[in-house]
DNA sequence: ATCTAGGGTGAATGCGCTTTCAGAAGAGGG
DNA sequence: CCCTCTTCTGAAAGCGCATTCACCCTAGAT
């Protein structure tokens, strides 16, 4: 910059006007900086614009690492590696924040969390950006209370766990006992297993709720707890307790809902290497609505959320609060719907 | 950071050490520092620590707006409006890129050109990272031109325009060709149309050149040029220009090769609205392998490319030229494979 | 008891830019 | 021709941190 003002001989302080309020900068002034900056290659320094106006002009987002690990060693050039291909969770997130931030301006910084210490990933996301989104279990709760001290951050999905955060949430119980009465009502299913996720996650424990309700509500005994629990919500772990669900003995249940649809897919898997049929011997239904859903067979049902207007909405709650930084805590909850597919005996 | 310092009874020099070389500071005043900086909600100013350390650990992406405005804006929660939730090009290669920066350390910053001028976009992203991957299209090679001679930048897809930088593309003519040796051999079909997309999109252009290569050797006529050419590449010109090619009469092609799958996706739309087969009336052929072609019917016949790889290999570049600034430009070319699916007969 | 290494710490400088606050240069008005 | 009012431009003071360099202290060597 110092180059540049000296070239087209003017001070830094012009060079600088040139390119946050052009206006204020006569033309032929302008021009000539400009001319200066091409032929010196200058390339202003984001760094050091933030450090001096103290923002940034970034927004950020902080995930967990979603990968489903056996999906992600496949091999080859088979169709089959498309289906890893499709997106998950995080991605349509992203998709949303980033079309929201473009709106207003905003870049976007994401970072899935590491596994070597979160130390790393705040320090790197949360010192760059004027705001971010951070979905739940991703980061520390200690560590977020830190950082919402000094920064908006709003929690996407799971608990807010901070209360003077901004929040966004889905309808996950609404959701899951619309999804269960629809087994128990339309389709005359009794013997429901609901398989959940570790007690720890705020989602899965929401839809268990609303699948409480929904037995309650029909008159079905209410269960303390889920039928079964995977330890991490991906396609092999589906796979892993749908069997093991199929080899404790008892009268065989009805349906298995599970708590997402990424363990439901697993769980059509070994329902079809147990040689049971989807939806004449057992039903299946799933949370989410990834894509996925509709290319296995059968069809998963489930319940679709606006994965992308979460991401959206996120966006939109940093920018208004960054407008104004004082005012109430915002929570949302997005309302969801349910996909009638063939794995629940529709469609 | 001086509150810190003056709150644990040292000097703002060993904060810093605390954060960035934390075995260089007595274990005993180590706690202190990071208890002080705890109660006092310190979090590290990125931006400060770019501009005096000169690096961020931060890489960049710039992509075009992909978004196909129809499928944009339909509303209501019906099975379709998951197809736009499907993967875009740019979302893979996000994706990619965002796994490959995680394990080498990095986050990543993306956005996407806005109709606005691409200045802001440029100076955003530009100035706020250690280099950064655009996808060819985006960014004006002038602007380019200057920026990549103060930071790292590598081209992706399309052509590499400024001969420095290092670039990374998918076989493009090379899998057209395939594709089109395979309707003409295996299929034994003879009259065939192209459509390309704009004669500046290198990509478009790469893949009508494999499609003349196809041509020549199996004796048919070579065209000069695209039979048709689409203005955007989106599902709705792809319906729109495959109209127009049943429209302008003479004798109706036995395939059309699109020079991308959204448009491919389109076409079909068009031929079945028209009352034609595919494939029994007519082939159809896309290039790309979003995850769309497979849910359409009839399933798309197409050329895959290794999407995420790209973005991945974009890092692993950038990383590399990190590390030696002054290494030759490289140039890397990804492999393509045959889908072959439904659309022209086979599956 | 004196000397020598080191490890641990502080003072000071600069990274590249934004932003007052004044001052200089024109533009009209009296 | 002088004075006030606009525009434009420059000087200077940070923004929050990394990093040298010098310094001090303590432990082991002599």
């Amino acid at each position: 910059m110092y180059d540049v003002a000296e070239r087209s001989g003017v001070s830094i302080a012009t060079v600088s006007r040139v390119y946050r309020t052009p206006d204020s900068v006569r033309a032929q002034t302008r021009e000539r900086v400009l001319e200066a900056a091409r032929q010196l290659g200058y390339v202003p320094s984001g760094n050091a614009r933030g450090l001096a106006s103290r923002t940034t002009g970034v927004l950020g987002l902080c995930f967990p690492d979603y990968s489903d690990p056996d999906t992600e060693n496949e091999a080859a050039a088979t169709d089959e590696d498309d289906d890893h291909a499709f997106m998950l969770y995080s991605d349509q997130i992203i998709r949303g924040m980033e079309r929201a931030a473009r709106r207003h301006g905003y870049a976007l910084l994401i970072a899935a969390s590491l596994k070597g210490g979160p130390e790393s990933l705040v320090a790197n996301v949360a010192g760059r950006v004027d705001g971010f989104a951070v979905l739940a279990g991703t980061v520390p709760t200690a560590d977020l209370e830190v950082i919402s001290r000094r920064l908006p951050v709003v929690m996407v999905a799971g608990r807010r766990g901070i209360d003077h955060l901004d929040h966004i949430v889905v309808a996950n119980t609404d959701g899951q006992r619309t999804v269960t009465r629809h087994l128990i009502e339309d389709h005359g299913l009794r013997r429901l297993a609901f398989i959940g996720g570790e007690a720890a996650s705020p989602d899965a424990e929401a839809r268990f709720a609303g699948f409480q309700q929904a037995c309650r509500e029909a008159g079905l005994p209410m269960p303390d707890a889920p039928t079964m629990r995977a330890t991490m919500m991906t396609q092999a772990e589906g796979f892993r307790v749908a069997e093991a669900l199929l080899d404790r003995g008892g009268e065989r249940p009805q349906a298995m809902l599970f708590a997402n649809d990424q363990m439901a897919v697993g769980g059509l898997h070994a329902l079809e290497r147990r040689g049971l049929g989807v939806p004449e011997d057992i039903a299946v239904t799933g949370f989410d609505g990834i894509p996925l859903g509709r290319l296995v067979r059968p069809t998963l049902t489930t319940v679709r959320q606006p994965m992308r207007r979460l991401g959206e909405e996120a966006v939109e709650l940093l920018v208004q609060r960054l407008a104004d930084r004082d005012r109430d805590p915002v929570s949302l909850m997005l309302p969801v719907s349910l996909a009638r597919r063939a794995s629940c005996g529709c469609g």
